[in-house]
DNA sequence: CTTTTGTGTGTACACTGTACGCGTATGGCG
DNA sequence: CGCCATACGCGTACAGTGTACACACAAAAG
């Protein structure tokens, strides 16, 4: 018959893992982890939830993947870099990739099966300390006090149940309802005095506790050389 | 009549809100977050999942509970302590529990209900940093920055996939399996020549970074005084 | 006695991830 | 051209989740 009883006008472009990921990540960014299921992501490329399977072991691998797309995301640093810039560079980069995907946090550190762009990310750390006369043991102590603080801050950020100071004062009273009146004095001052003041914005503490692991390990590094930058 | 038609020989003890929890809590701890479902709580109270709704709002209020158990086990600090060794401890403190409730680690701070264990817990080490004489910027400084490396040490730490030094050459093999021999060349070095030797505990890095952070914070206290304490 | 209140149960519903089998479109082959 | 293997998406089904709702039964109160 010449008349098509369903002319596939668009071709049905066939699905892929780079587009599945690609789509997870995308309602990840929109919508928190939560909301990311099969079904969802299924619905988001139009198509069932059962079509996913083709391209994809299971929803652990998504997870895996669009985790890596977020640490592909990272600026790697240049192994021949100055490594005091080079690594405060980096904190930022990995502060704002968790930012921009805060789903992530918890996610980042804990995934068992890390993808190419964490290994390749965490070579090139490695290889910027090594370089810049890092012994292993220092680069170890190094890395793990940067880590830790970096996700540690994002952890801490991104849980603030808050985002302006205006927000601050209403999520206090809330909080502090059902208690006596001066059972958390300090508590108290420190909200009222300092987190709901107006320029108030904890992201701004980030530069500071930076600078400090810096030039601790900077100071481990060459013990004579205080430079002391902490404002 | 004399002859009880179903003599209740062990009288059904009533079920309360702080038994709930407690199982809740040894629930957690022996098989992680996700086993404790409000099926599996009922069967370790001996009682169907409908039950627990009597004594708790939801899900989440238990949650909310255990991890405000949790805090409760933190030892509060004195408010007239000398405030090093007073944060050092608590850091301390706060860490043991973390590794005691592995599970509670990205939960503590991200609950937008903090129980009064929690806020107790923050108010005496505002009161141990104000008797000390930090200022509030100061003492918001030194919180963010203590807690940032305390949560965050425990992230890293907890999401490690091996145990001892064996696991890891096993673990590294089967993550690095899929990538070229020499793709990674520091990440290997790094494996081999330290994660892999025979004392390696990626715990006894906790204390190191501790320090670096303490000596900074006083450091910018009193920015005269290096006691630069660090090993 | 009746009535109220507290406590646990059973059923049901809307979700989740995913195992299994069935259709169909596509591209390589004779 | 016909044929067929393969790739791809769909539909159904199942076990598991939190929890809304109506009910059963106990103890206590009037």
């Amino acid at each position: 018959m010449s008349a098509n009883p369903a002319p596939p006008l668009e071709r049905r472009v066939p699905l892929n893992r780079e587009r599945v990921l690609r789509a997870a990540l995308s309602l990840a960014d929109r919508g928190g982890i939560e909301t990311l299921t099969m079904r969802t992501l299924g619905q988001e490329l139009g198509v069932g939830p059962m079509a996913l399977y083709r391209h994809v072991r299971n929803k652990d691998e998504i997870i895996d993947g669009i985790v890596d797309l977020v640490f592909s995301e990272i600026d790697l640093c240049a192994a021949g870099a100055d490594w005091k810039p080079a690594m405060r560079e980096r904190a930022k980069s990995v502060g704002a990739a968790l930012v921009r995907h805060s789903w992530a946090i918890n996610l980042m550190e804990s995934r068992s099966n890390p993808g190419p762009a964490n290994l390749r990310h965490h070579d090139a750390v490695l290889a910027n300390l090594r370089t810049a006369g890092f012994s292993i043991e220092m680069a170890a102590h190094a890395y793990s006090l940067l880590d830790s603080y970096i996700y540690g801050f994002a952890t801490t950020q991104m849980s603030l149940p808050f985002e302006s100071p205006a927000d601050v004062a209403e999520v206090a009273r809330t909080m502090l309802q059902p208690f006596a009146a001066g059972e958390f004095p300090n508590l108290v001052e420190f909200i009222t005095e300092h987190a709901m003041q107006p320029g108030y914005d904890y992201a701004n503490e980030f530069d500071y506790g930076l600078e400090v692991v810096l030039d601790g390990v900077e100071r481990a590094l060459a013990p004579d050389a205080a430079s002391s930058s902490i404002r």
